[in-house]
RNA sequence: GGGGACGUAGCUCAGUUGGGAGAGCGCCUCGUUUGCACCGAGGAGGUCAGGGGUUCGAGUCCCCUUGUCUCCA
């Protein structure tokens, strides 16, 4: 049976007993901060399981795309010299949320296996939890598996975490044949790969509390996974996944790379599989949006990328064939995974760029190792040389033991795993950060929201809190002057969401009035915040609302310009942008996205230019309730992270320029948003930029302020505006010709004084002494300086010069004489006399200080003494 | 989130307890030569990433910002 039968069949298998088909997740989870990929089928049920989220189905089915290369689930290393471990596999599963529990569970998988694939019962084995009779009870009694074969394994307990949802599970082994090592589970030998464990069947049952006392769950579920490779290999008679059929074309390129340097059973060769299996990972992390990077998700991606080439050139490939490994990967799971196709040119290009990026890495690694051999003295390598060019230069550290080796060195590995250690447990330490528990406010209800429709209405109050030590806390009446809540049956006030702040506004009642400042959300009810202005508020009262359409109106402009950047960024720099966060209030917009450099001028001007051209062209904005599959069909921009209704409000902006689920408050016509104008790009994470923007008024009142800066600009300097550029440049350049005529001329001028300085030298012994204050700048002094050296051949030169009320000195001795004299001992010897700083070397010293004239003039003239007995000395 | 390294002329880079901003290639002018990186002489080109601090004096030391490379979580 091939791979894609499998996956067939399965879905098929438990479509048929009520269970809802769900496509695969994307690799990258969307709203689990606790793991870096969605490492197995339950990630995207995680809150139907543990029941904090209610679907509408309660029975689900899945072919799920995993990645387990990072974090808790790491499987990299071993990847390539088992036959089992892969970092990407698909896992097959089914879950009941509340719904079945162990008795179908077990039953159907035994179907599965048993009726649909064809194992031989007596190839299978089981393992159970010790305290899990019921499982037990049900592989023997129910099914009719020999006693012996049921193993108890304290191992098959699953938990989440320290706390939360947890259970035993039961797990199914195939028997791969006495031709593998390996013996059958809960033996000495299970560690071999004869023994396959092919699916585990997990049931939380129990909810773990702080004290670690294990309490039934309300509502037990079940939640399996079957490892697709290890069942396709097993069903077509392979020892390992990568003989299967969905590994066959990648093998058939990899080989003919390969033989092209050497004779290679690729398929045997644990380089080989690497590169196999990495090509794998590294596609889907790319079409999944993940770009080879420097941290987080993207750094596992280069690792694993890294990683591969590294094996690519143990088997003596020297030029990029990684890339190459894209097209025969399509060929086999394009069909059942349609991103893989629409992104395969990305991909190539992404895997071509980071191979070429790393040989570049490589070689500067190549020339540090060899200054750094060079400079050795003994046979071994320090683990500290090692760790740093592994460390700061990223070259791998096994390259490293090879080159040293062939020069007959050793690399002190225990060294280089003290520094790594040490290097781990400092990034360890520093990433715990405290969990923020914030006390929420939970009301229930349904708010009737009609603030798409109408700015203002009636309504009666719900509930009424009062802000007491700074939290909110429910109340009978609140009262005038006081600050707290109001919750209303219906409301036109925007709830803060989805990036969109809360309506400002008013609620007035009779003598009543309270000042909306902000409005947030508790579930499906909007809170009010604000204060009583007068008059007092009570439960069960009408009030008269009025959202402030002002505020409401430029929030709208932003927040429909956000939507025109969001799908602008996205055809200007490509579509690997993603939104990664968004701030959308009154004044401004702030849009976070996924890109992996800065924006170039060019690229902003182009982005600014189509959003406003499609403000320009004054489309009428369309909404639309559409159901969520129909939605997402029909191409509209949905955000990771974000959790969807069944119903979904889908915004067309612009003609389909940008079709994107949303929430929030819009315009009804572009042209309302009058001008867009970017105010600031910058980066606030590796592989993520931020944009700010302005929209209407206050884009107009940046572009009336910048208007009157140029004039200003331009009057001042006397010329028109379009002018302005060319005079400045003109200015510009004027200066620095006049600063070069200055210099020339004050050259010119020193020369003179050169001839003069030199004419009044004393004359000590053989040498010449020049000890003068001079005018100028500590410029010109340097070039009186040169000038008076080059008219002597033995001397000691001092100038000095007063240079906004500090002197600066310089004091030259011919080489001649370093040896009698040195130039920072006559910056020493003249520290004697005023109080001056400075040094340098024999031949040169410079100093400086903020004497009066007359000291610096009596240390000069001392020099000439000083000279004198050091010299007869 | 925590470390390490780097940013100097158009390009590749040097710059040693802080003391006058450099080399090679490229570019321009003149000369010589006219077949394989021609040669010789002269010249232009720099906010030493940006900002702040310490200092008589900062490319060099300290802090911040920004960008690039890299390891770890």
């Amino acid at each position: 049976m091939d791979t894609a039968e499998i996956r067939s069949t399965y879905l098929a298998h438990f479509a048929n007993r009520g269970h809802r088909v769900v496509p695969s997740a994307p690799l990258i989870p969307s709203d689990d901060p606790t793991i870096l990929f969605t490492v197995a089928g339950m990630v995207q049920f995680k809150d139907a399981l543990t029941g904090v989220e209610t679907l509408s189905y309660s029975r689900a089915t899945s072919c799920q795309r995993c990645v387990r290369a990072g974090g808790k689930h790491n499987d990299l290393e071993n990847v390539g010299y088992t036959a089992r471990h892969h970092t990407f596999f698909e896992m097959l599963g089914n879950f009941s949320f509340g719904d079945y529990f162990k008795e179908e569970a077990i039953e159907w998988a035994w179907e599965y296996v048993n009726d649909v694939i064809g194992l031989e019962k007596d190839r299978l084995w089981f393992t159970v939890h010790p305290s899990d009779d019921e499982a037990r009870k049900l592989w023997i009694d129910k099914i009719g598996i020999d006693p012996a074969r049921v193993i108890d394994h304290e191992d098959n307990f699953w938990t989440m975490g320290d706390t939360g949802p947890c259970g035993p599970c039961t797990e199914i082994f195939f028997d791969q044949g006495p031709s593998i090592a390996g013996g059958p589970p809960g033996s000495k030998d299970e560690d071999g790969d004869r023994f396959l464990e092919i699916w585990n069947l997990v049931f939380p049952q129990f909810d773990r509390q702080p004290d670690g006392e294990l309490e039934p769950l309300a509502k037990p579920g079940v939640d399996t996974g079957l490892g697709l490779e290890r069942l396709a290999a097993v069903t077509q008679g392979v020892d390992s996944g990568y003989g299967t059929d969905v590994f066959a074309p990648i093998f058939v390129t990899l080989d003919d790379i390969v033989n092209r340097i050497q004779r290679v059973n690729a398929l045997a060769s644990p380089s080989c599989r690497v590169i196999a299996d990495h090509v794998r990972a590294a596609s889907f992390l790319i079409s999944d949006g993940i770009l080879p990077d420097r941290e987080g998700r993207g750094y596992v991606l280069r690792r694993i990328i890294r990683r591969a080439l590294r094996h690519g050139h143990k088997l003596g490939i020297d030029e990029p064939f990684f890339h190459k490994l894209v097209q025969p990967l399509v060929e086999t799971m394009g069909d059942a995974y349609p991103e893989l196709v629409t992104s395969q040119e990305r991909t190539t290009k992404a895997l071509l760029d980071e191979e070429v990026k790393f040989g570049e890495t490589m070689q500067r690694g190549l020339n540090l190792l060899e200054d750094a051999l060079k400079n050795l003295s003994g046979k071994t390598v320090p683990g500290e040389i090692v760790f740093k060019l592994y460390d700061t230069y990223g070259f791998p550290v096994d390259l490293t033991a090879d080159i040293a080796r062939e020069q007959g060195l050793m690399i002190d590995q225990s060294g280089f795993d003290d520094l790594m250690r040490e290097q781990q447990d400092r990034a360890r330490a520093a990433g715990q950060f405290q969990s923020t528990a914030t006390t929420e406010l939970v009301i229930d209800g349904e708010v009737d929201f009609v603030g798409y429709e109408q700015l203002g209405g009636e309504s009666q109050i719900v509930q009424v809190f009062a802000v007491q030590d700074g939290q909110l806390v429910e109340t009978a009446v609140l009262q005038d002057e006081q600050d707290g809540a109001i919750v209303l049956e219906r409301t036109a006030f925007y709830g803060e969401a989805g990036g969109q702040v809360g309506d400002i506004g008013t609620m007035i009642s009779d003598d009543a009035q309270f000042n909306v400042v902000n409005v947030t959300r508790s579930n499906d009810q909007f809170v009010h915040y604000g204060q009583v202005q007068k008059g007092s508020f009570v439960p069960s009262q009408t009030v008269r609302y009025e959202v402030n359409a002002i505020h409401r109106q430029d929030v709208a402009r932003n927040h429909s310009a956000t939507h025109l950047l969001h799908a602008a960024l996205k055809r200007t720099l490509g579509s690997h942008v993603q939104q990664r966060g968004s701030l959308v209030e009154a004044p401004r917009l702030r849009f976070d996205f996924s890109h992996d450099q800065p924006v170039t001028d060019h690229e902003r001007l182009a982005i600014e230019t189509s959003v406003n051209e499609q403000i320009l062209a004054n489309a009428e904005v369309e909404t639309n309730v559409l159901p969520y599959d129909d939605a997402i069909a029909s191409g509209a921009v949905a955000l990771f992270g974000e959790k969807y209704a069944d119903e979904v409000r889908v915004l067309n902006i612009g003609d389909g320029f940008s079709v994107e689920l949303c929430g929030g408050t819009h315009v009804g016509n572009l042209g309302e948003i009058g001008l867009f104008k970017i105010v600031s790009e910058s980066g606030i994470a590796a592989g993520v930029r931020r944009v700010e923007a302005i929209t209407g008024r206050k884009a107009y009142e940046r572009f009336r302020d910048n208007e009157s800066l140029l004039s200003e600009l331009s009057d001042r300097i006397g010329t028109s505006d379009d002018q302005l550029p060319k005079r400045i440049e003109q200015l510009v350049t004027e200066r620095k010709q006049l600063q070069k005529q200055l210099e020339d001329a004050l050259s010119m001028k020193l020369r003179d004084r050169g001839a003069d300085l030199v004419a009044g030298a004393q004359d000590i012994g053989e040498l010449k002494l020049v000890a003068s204050i001079i005018d100028g700048t500590a410029e010109t002094m340097m070039a009186s300086f040169d000038d008076v050296r080059s008219r002597l051949a033995d001397y000691v030169v001092v100038l000095a010069v007063v240079d906004g009320g500090k002197y600066q000195l310089v004091c030259g001795v011919s080489n001649s004489l370093t040896k009698l004299v040195k130039a920072n001992d006559v910056i020493a010897q003249l520290k004697t006399h005023v109080p001056i700083r400075g040094g340098g070397k024999p031949s040169m010293a410079r100093a400086g200080g903020t004497a009066a004239p007359a000291d610096l003039e009596n240390g000069l003239t001392s020099l000439a003494e000083w000279l004198e007995t050091k010299l007869s000395e």
